[in-house]
DNA sequence: AAGTGGTCTAGACCACCCG
DNA sequence: GGGTGGTCTAGACCACTTT
């Protein structure tokens, strides 16, 4: 406080007022700031954190308080920290352990990235599940329906639901500005980068529809992930569901998942 | 070390002596040192551990870092705090979140125990996968084969492989020593706590034994969760496989194992 | 009132990485 | 050598729970 009489540092440019409660802990508020920063684009995914005694000279605040934050950061994956060397913002690799969870993958064994055809993209009418989970007040999302295609075959039926104030900017997108990587492309189109997943898994029997695009029988077993992804603060920004054949199917469970309260039961 | 000087504070009986290497940090040789405690269940869930000031009074370190060990066993879910009261071991909800990813729930909905039946149980020859999981040194293993039934017909086969040093006990128990909750009786039997799951999910053709079995006809999709489980150090202490009905698979995974590289990719 | 964990401070020294 | 994060110290004060 009486270092601050002297007025001599103020906060840098890079380094954003202080958001939050001021009922919160300080360690909870410079968090939340930070996140705030990451989730709104203004940080993108590899740059540089300033330092930490940096940031805590700007707040005021011990650096044992900056650090306990940034623990919290880095432990949710929003930071990456690397000593010596700084601090930075995390960039999921939500590309590149693609389709780890099938089954059928290359003729090699590797994994690739499958064709993706758009069969539509538009304003919808929502279905409540998906307006549900995304917290919107009007029926009306962005839709976007996706084939993923290999071996020649429609393997996958994805049906995207988006909030249309965040992704406005896509229903302007050419087809070959969204490419096969969705998840880039809401960044690099919409400034929305997904850092959180939660999926639903199920098998049930193909409707009639399903099966005509994936060419099963009619009666055949489909699985079905049901996906809510969030930005860095956990809000819900996209909804989608895909559905192919049951037997392509295979599916891993960290141990991370498998211990806190929101896993799964044991038999 | 002036203090140490005096003598007077010598470890208690209830404080255990500092283990692991000493080129460790001091935070991971008190994590390590509690979590053998556990696993070997001379602290037991439900115990409550000695304050953070006696302990840091006991190794002659400070409180910040008794509070860091702590606090990285909390996030490991080997330890619960709770303002005002204490610092406890924590009780694994196996049980009672039990069933959460089937389908098919009693009449009314709720989660319930099904009825189980051990088909087998003894020393058998254990196949390579759960070998290398468990880190066995000969292609021995406790075999215990259970069926669950619910609704009046078998649902689930489990054939559940355990190391023959820790589960030696299991095989001189009645069979109603063992009910129907197996980690529990782990516990009870022998002194094994189950503190970390991982899973595999597949889709695939019953085998014929499976389909006989399960009452399923020749061809029909099962479900198949391989699982490993881990003691408080994160040693595998079974490996179980469980097949049932692909229809009535339902699964969900939590927020934190999407973002971890463990996980799994996006498509 | 006494004891517990929760937050926060204000440093120290180390290991690591870069130029 | 200079900057970064990693570890550790030795306290202070607060919020919460039990007796």
């Amino acid at each position: 406080m009486s270092r601050r009489a002297s007025g001599v540092e103020a906060v840098p440019i890079d380094i954003p007022a202080l958001m939050g409660s001021p009922y919160l802990p300080l360690y909870r508020r410079v968090c939340e700031t930070f996140a705030r920063m990451i989730a709104d684009g203004r940080w993108r995914p590899g740059d540089a954190l300033p330092a930490e005694t940096d940031i805590a000279r700007a707040y005021n605040i011990a650096p044992g308080t900056v650090r306990r934050a940034l623990d919290e950061l880095a432990d949710n994956r929003l930071i990456e920290r690397r000593q010596g060397i700084g601090t930075f913002v995390h960039r999921p690799n939500f590309d590149n352990a693609m389709l780890r969870f099938f089954r059928f993958r290359g003729v090699d064994g590797a994994a690739f990235v499958p064709e993706s055809r758009v069969v539509a993209l538009g304003i919808a009418a929502c279905p409540p599940a998906p307006m549900e989970a995304l917290g919107l007040t009007e029926p009306q999302a962005v839709l976007l329906v996706r084939h993923r295609i290999w071996d020649g075959a429609v393997r996958l039926i994805e049906r995207i639901y988006l909030p249309p104030r965040r992704f406005a900017a896509l229903l302007d997108a050419k087809p070959d500005e969204i490419g096969p990587l969705l998840y880039p492309a809401y960044e690099r189109i919409c400034g929305q980068v997904v850092f959180q997943i939660e999926e639903e898994i199920a098998i049930l029997e193909a409707s009639p529809e399903d099966a005509a695009e994936l060419q099963l029988q009619s009666g055949d077993l489909v699985f079905s992930i049901e996906r809510v992804a969030r930005d860095a603060t956990g809000a819900a920004i996209e909804w989608r569901v895909s559905r192919g054949d049951a037997r392509r199917f295979r599916y891993q469970v960290s141990p991370a998942s498998a211990v806190p309260g929101g896993g799964h039961g044991t038999i």
